[in-house]
DNA sequence: CTAATAAGATGACATTTGTCACCTGATTTT
DNA sequence: AAAATCAGGTGACAAATGTCATCTTATTAG
């Protein structure tokens, strides 16, 4: 019997998932969290065999969590349940070392499957990822990231130099390379494209 | 017995949700679509009971064929079934009339429970929906919505120009006014508020 | 030890952006 | 018919943005 945990904030995939997982003879749904905090320490105390993880999710996201469950050499083997093929978030899983990685547009009965390679020690990618723009590595430092991120919410330079404690001239010096980066013709455009992308 | 019909674009939400619907014994899934086009068609060719409806789909959106449905007078009642709460969408769906409009954030239970309130007549609403900012009005009137889609994918005054035949100084003063209405500080910021809000 | 890098800063410059007051023709209202 | 409204447009101005070459100071690598 193989105990499953499922980790997903949108409640209506959450209970949709277990119920029919929980049908499967050799399965049993042992937990469930809507959000990563929850599921972090909840998955500590049951030890399930699989865990089943969305990633954005509030307060911690599915990455999250698995990082920290690698990092306390946790017993679980994660499956990353997502929606979106995000460049930046299938290389970080894959750097996390997780067990599978599927698409929520995947039919459910690859899940079940997938659970059992997991089980039986394969890992699982959904074949879109495999090839494909998907590898496109995020071309931003940390700090370009966090720069674009402010950027993105329309915070201005002047903003950005005071909650980063940078002059106005290096979060303009930074900005201008982030827009070369990406290929962009203003910060605008390139929050656009990285938030496509994945990479802030 | 109630014929439903769904049309979901999240491949392993529609296949969980066909399934478990299924397993009431007074429904009966009569047809299933992965973008609003297919879904159309489907719909006006089965007439099912009750149609439960994704928005943001390919090719058309869920409200689109809502629309276009009540348009042609088709007989099957909407239920639209969505991720966010965006104020627009909501909004637009109760000016179509539409039968239901839960968040995918509720039980599986309260579905199928929505989908008998529908089919005796009622009408039903998360109620998360039901008071709330969700209220809130789109401010923008539809020109101003086009011209921020086109600033939020970072187009320059420019480019915006040409591709709606404008003079550069009739934008600026449409992004100015724009900037009002959200009180925003400058372009991106408004493009952020509009984006979470569902107004463009 | 010395050279190479990286993070941050400056200053100067051309553009772009945002604001505002006011103008022009149509189309509605009254 | 006069007044109001609406979609667009001008022009001028200050501020913000993007670009570049150059500089400083640590840290790291050879």
């Amino acid at each position: 019997m193989i105990s499953l945990f499922i980790a997903e904030d949108q409640r209506m995939l959450l209970g949709a998932l277990g119920s029919l997982l929980d049908l499967e003879q050799d399965m049993k749904v042992i937990g469930q969290a809507l959000n990563g905090e929850e599921a972090l320490t909840s998955i500590l105390k049951l030890e399930p065999d699989v865990c089943l993880m969305d990633i954005e999710m509030p307060v911690l996201n599915g990455l999250e969590v698995a990082e920290e469950l690698a990092r306390r050499s946790a017993p679980s083997k994660v499956i990353i349940l997502t929606t979106f093929a995000r460049p930046g978030y299938f290389e970080r899983a894959v750097k996390i070392g997780v067990h599978g990685y599927l698409l929520k547009d995947g039919e459910i009965d690859e899940l079940a499957d997938a659970i059992r390679k997991v089980m039986a020690g394969k890992r699982v990618f959904s074949p879109e990822l495999t090839f494909d723009v998907i590898r496109e590595e995020n071309p931003l430092t940390p700090k370009e990231q966090e720069i674009l991120r402010l950027a993105a919410l329309g915070k201005t330079t002047k903003e950005i130099t005071s909650e980063l404690y940078l002059s106005s001239g290096t979060v303009r010096n930074y900005i201008s390379e982030i827009i070369h980066k990406l290929d962009a013709k203003n910060r605008t455009e390139a929050a656009a494209i990285a938030g496509k992308k994945g990479w802030i």
